[in-house]
DNA sequence: GTTGAGCGTT
């Protein structure tokens, strides 16, 4: 979908993943693509999306054929204003490159001791030389570009209002100035309270809520249904039966945003 | 129509 035309990653043979994080909901790959691509030849383009709404999730992944200039794309486009939100790109975890992050940086010249993700949201004002580089052209462009253009935007238009006319950054800005870089850390905490446990759980089932409708849509609150409604059958307590035996019966993709503390069920 | 701090597809 997100490829280019083939199941899973095309030809990755030695290429550098970039995760690309904070961008809007409604940024696309067509248009980071001219972002990226003037840094280097980009070999792959995943943005995963959510398959209940097919919306992106707000991250994108940028795979890169040299760690130079993945390396490169990292530094110029890390903090970089896309659609009104400074984007943050970091080289990817998952990859055959990942090891060589891992180990502490990557086997490029750059003297960057590490790509932190601990990036300021406000980077410092660059002059755009960014002309020299896209002068050179690249063989692979138009195809890359055709590729994952005609598998993902195929049936999308990209007629989305890239450029929000309410971009009041006065709340956000407070938002996220209060914002802490690791709020995991107070998420273990609430673990040994006892009040905030029991807060989580009353949002995990509102957050399952949502998935129930669509199959008790068959069956009308009226008294149409053949068999009367028991007290052992009442919904309430079926719901954290559904809630445990399947969730959702969909994808992982849910789980990861919905609640990590789903084992708080056993006690 | 909304949100968000997050690591990927057959």
């Amino acid at each position: 979908m997100s490829h280019f035309g083939r199941s899973g990653p095309p030809d990755i043979r030695d290429t550098y993943s970039l995760l690309v994080l904070n961008i809007t909901f409604r940024t696309s790959a067509d248009d980071l693509f001219p972002l990226f691509d003037r840094y280097g030849k980009v070999v792959d383009i995943f943005i995963p999306r959510d398959r209940r709404t097919g919306d992106s999730r707000g991250f994108a992944f940028f795979r890169y054929k040299y760690a130079d200039e993945a390396q490169k794309a990292v530094e110029r486009l890390d903090g970089k204003n896309v659609d009104g939100r400074y984007i943050m790109v970091q080289f990817a975890k998952y990859g055959p490159n990942a090891e060589r992050i891992q180990r502490g940086r990557i086997t490029t010249s750059s003297p960057k001791p590490k790509a932190g993700r601990s990036r300021s949201r406000s980077p410092p004002p660059r002059h755009r030389n960014s002309s020299d580089n896209r002068d050179r052209e690249y063989g692979r462009r138009g195809s890359v570009r055709d590729r994952y253009e005609r598998d993902e935007y195929r049936d999308k238009d990209r007629d989305y209002h890239r450029r929000s006319p309410s971009q009041s950054p006065s709340p956000r800005r407070e938002r996220s100035r209060t914002r802490s870089p690791r709020r995991v850390r107070s998420r273990s905490t609430s673990i040994l309270s006892d009040e905030p446990r029991r807060r989580s759980r009353s949002r995990s089932l509102e957050s399952r809520s949502p998935a129930r409708p669509a199959r008790r849509n068959q069956t009308p609150r009226r008294s149409l249904s053949p068999r009367p409604r028991s007290p052992a059958q009442s919904p309430a307590a079926r719901s954290p039966d559904r809630a445990n035996m399947s969730p959702n019966g969909k994808h992982r993709s849910d789980s990861r945003s919905a609640s990590p503390l789903n084992s708080d069920a056993e006690h």
